[in-house]
DNA sequence: AAAACAAACGTAATTATGACGTTTATAATT
DNA sequence: AATTATAAACGTCATAATTACGTTTGTTTT
C-alpha cells in the first residue's frame, strides 16, 4: 500500500440562514447541471465548495468560498468535519496523467458551516443561481453532500444547546418569541412559551431595550439584545455535567 | 492562484488514557529524533500519524494507527478538525517534483482523539519509544503538534459535560469516586463528593453491582457499572438548554 | 479493642423546572 | 368611542435539582 500523494483538497460550506418571518431554517443549495448530447446526466443541487488554493489557509478558502455566494464576511463560522473516503469520485475531470500513469483523485473535502440571516443575503442575479431550500425540505442533493448538510445539521442542533449560537441566526434586536421560534424550528421541538419567556428573561445576558417591534398589527413585544461580554464573564466556572 | 492538487493527506491521533490509579488524564506521544553529522536537529515528542493509504478511509486510516501504536483496536475514536495550512510543511522530504517544477507539499491532517485506559496499552518493547505524559505535564512538542492536542482537549471538556464519554476512561466496574476524579482531572475542577455521588447514584443507567472493590487498606467501595442501553433509551426526548 | 479514614448517608435552604391559568397592551373593527 | 381579537406578558403551585454543609458507617491497620 502507498501513501496517496495526489489528490484535490476542497472545502465545502452548509450555509444555514434563518428567517425570521417565515420561522423556517433554511440552507443555501446552488443548481448543478449537466447535459452531454443526448441527455441531461445531473439536474440536482449542490453545495458550495471550492478547491483550496495555494498558500491559502483552509479558514480562509471557507471564508472566500462564502464571500463569492453571498458577498458576505464576517458570519459564524465552523469547520465541523472533514470528508475524504476514497469512493469520493466526484467528477470525472478529477482524473489525472503523471508519468503515464493515470490517477483517481480522491476529492477531500473540509465542511464548514455558517450561521446567517436569509435577509443578509441578496440572491438577485446571484451567478450561482443559488435557492434558499428549507431544511426540511430538501431537493434531490448530488454528490455526498445531503450527508454533507445532515452533519452539519446534527452539529448545529447539539451546539445550539450549550452554545449561545442561536442568536448568529437572529437579528441584533430581537423578541423572545422569535428566539423561541428558531430554537423549535431547528430541534423541531415544542416549547411553553411561558417557561422558555421566564428562563430567558433571567439570563443576565440577555439585555431588555428600550425598544419595542414597529409595524405589527397586535401588541408590539419588547425587543431584546443578546450581550457575549455578559455570557463570556459568566462561563469562566461554569461546570455543568447534563449528561 | 489555483487550486492545490498535489499535497500529503495523514491522520494524526491524539490517544488519551486515564490512569485510575495515579488519577491523571495522559497523552501517548512517541520520539521524535532527528541528527545529522554535526548537530542533533530535533529531540522532542510527537503525535502518532500517517499518511492515509490509497483506498482507505479516514476513519480506517486513525484505526490503523492506533493498532499499529497500542495493538488496540474498538476504543472511542472521534474525528475533531482538520489541520492543513499552507504554512504546515512538515517534513524536508515533502519536497516533490514533477515535470521539472518543485512543489512544497502541503500536509493536511485529520486529527482524531481516542478514549482508553492506559492498563491496556503495553508499552514495553514498543518500537515508536511511545510514552505517557500527563496532560498538564507535555513535554517539547514537535511540529504543531502541540495546538492540536490542545484543541482534542478542548473539544474533550465540553463534550465529557453533554455526553457519557468520560466512560470511555475508566475499568467497566468503577466506584463513583473513580468517576469523580476523572472529572476532576479532565475539568480541573473540585466537585463536592457528596452532591456528586447523589447526582451519580440517581442516574438510572448508573448500576450498582453486587460487587465491592477488593485489595483496598480501607472500607472498600461499591462498584458501578455504566449502561448504555438505558442511557440510549432515556434521550430520546432530551432538551435542555443550558446555554 | 481502638484508631484511622475513605465510603456513604443525611438535611435544610435555595433555585430551577414543568404544567398550567390569567391579565395586559395594542391594532383593527364596529 | 367602545368593542373585539390576539399576541405579549405575568403569575402560581407542585416537584425536582442544586448547593452547602454535617454525620454515620464499614473496613483495615495498629
Amino acid at each position: 500500500m502507498k501513501p496517496e500523494k495526489i489528490l484535490n483538497l476542497s472545502v465545502d460550506c452548509v450555509v444555514f440562514g434563518y428567517d425570521t418571518n417565515t420561522k423556517s431554517l433554511n440552507v443555501l443549495l446552488i443548481k448543478r447541471f449537466l447535459e452531454s448530447e443526448t441527455e441531461v446526466l445531473v439536474d440536482d443541487y449542490v453545495l458550495t465548495g471550492y478547491h483550496v488554493y495555494k498558500d491559502e489557509t483552509l479558514d480562509d478558502s471557507a471564508t472566500r468560498v462564502l464571500k463569492e455566494l453571498t458577498g458576505l464576511t464576517n458570519q459564524y463560522k465552523k469547520q465541523f468535519k472533514a470528508f475524504g473516503n476514497p469512493d469520493r469520485l466526484m467528477n470525472p475531470k478529477d482524473l489525472i496523467w503523471i508519468e503515464n500513469e493515470e490517477f483517481n483523485l480522491r476529492t477531500i473535502t473540509i465542511a464548514y458551516y455558517f450561521l446567517l440571516k436569509t435577509e443578509d443575503v441578496d440572491l438577485k442575479d446571484n451567478k450561482f443561481d443559488a435557492k434558499w431550500f428549507p431544511i426540511n425540505a430538501l431537493p434531490e442533493i448530488g454528490f455526498d453532500h445531503e450527508k454533507i448538510i445532515v452533519e452539519a445539521y446534527e452539529d448545529l442542533k447539539v451546539k445550539c444547546l450549550s452554545e449561545p449560537i442561536i442568536f448568529k441566526l437572529l437579528p441584533d434586536k430581537f423578541t423572545i418569541n422569535e428566539v423561541q421560534d428558531l430554537y423549535q424550528s431547528i430541534l423541531g421541538i415544542e416549547i411553553d412559551n411561558r417557561n422558555f419567556r421566564r428562563k430567558l428573561i433571567n439570563k443576565k445576558y440577555i439585555i431588555a431595550l428600550d425598544e419595542k417591534q414597529v409595524g405589527v398589527s397586535k401588541k408590539p413585544a419588547q425587543l431584546y439584545m443578546f450581550s457575549m461580554d455578559i455570557y463570556k464573564k459568566m462561563f469562566s466556572k461554569n461546570y455543568l455535567i447534563s449528561m
